[in-house]
DNA sequence: AAAATGACGCATA
DNA sequence: CTATGCGCCATTT
């Protein structure tokens, strides 16, 4: 298991606050862009079961949830992230622009 | 080895 | 708003 390349990306997405979000361009970007963001969300699909990764507080830059379909159910991602206080409407984050959250900015 | 495939991002039209 | 096209890079065909 080669699993352990993404251990980066892995811990970047455990410290994202509860009720936050970031996307996989933001981690990539924070990782230093040397891994494209494809790869984020490759990795996170690689353990998605990973109870210890809140994989749900990741989603595109426009805040769409694009892989709730990879979710044990399909509307799991969306209730995760509304038990969180985030509000999704249409697959899509509505106060994105409050809860992102980028690594590069707020964590150091 | 070469081409295809994404939980993506950005620029253009 | 939708739709292409290109860059990205590990994994899979």
């Amino acid at each position: 298991l080669k699993e352990n390349n993404f251990e980066a990306i892995y811990e970047v997405v455990r410290l994202i606050p509860k009720g936050r979000v970031t996307s996989y361009g933001a981690i990539a970007r924070y990782l230093g862009s040397k891994r494209g963001a494809r790869l984020v969300g490759w990795a996170l699909n690689s353990s998605f079961n990973n109870s210890e990764i809140p994989a749900h507080r990741v989603v595109n830059r426009s805040g769409v949830l694009t892989g709730k379909a990879h979710f044990s159910e399909l509307n799991e991602m969306q209730n995760r992230l509304e038990s969180e206080g985030i509000i999704v409407e249409n697959n899509k984050i509505v106060n994105f622009g409050i809860c992102f959250w980028d690594p590069s900015n707020e964590l150091l």
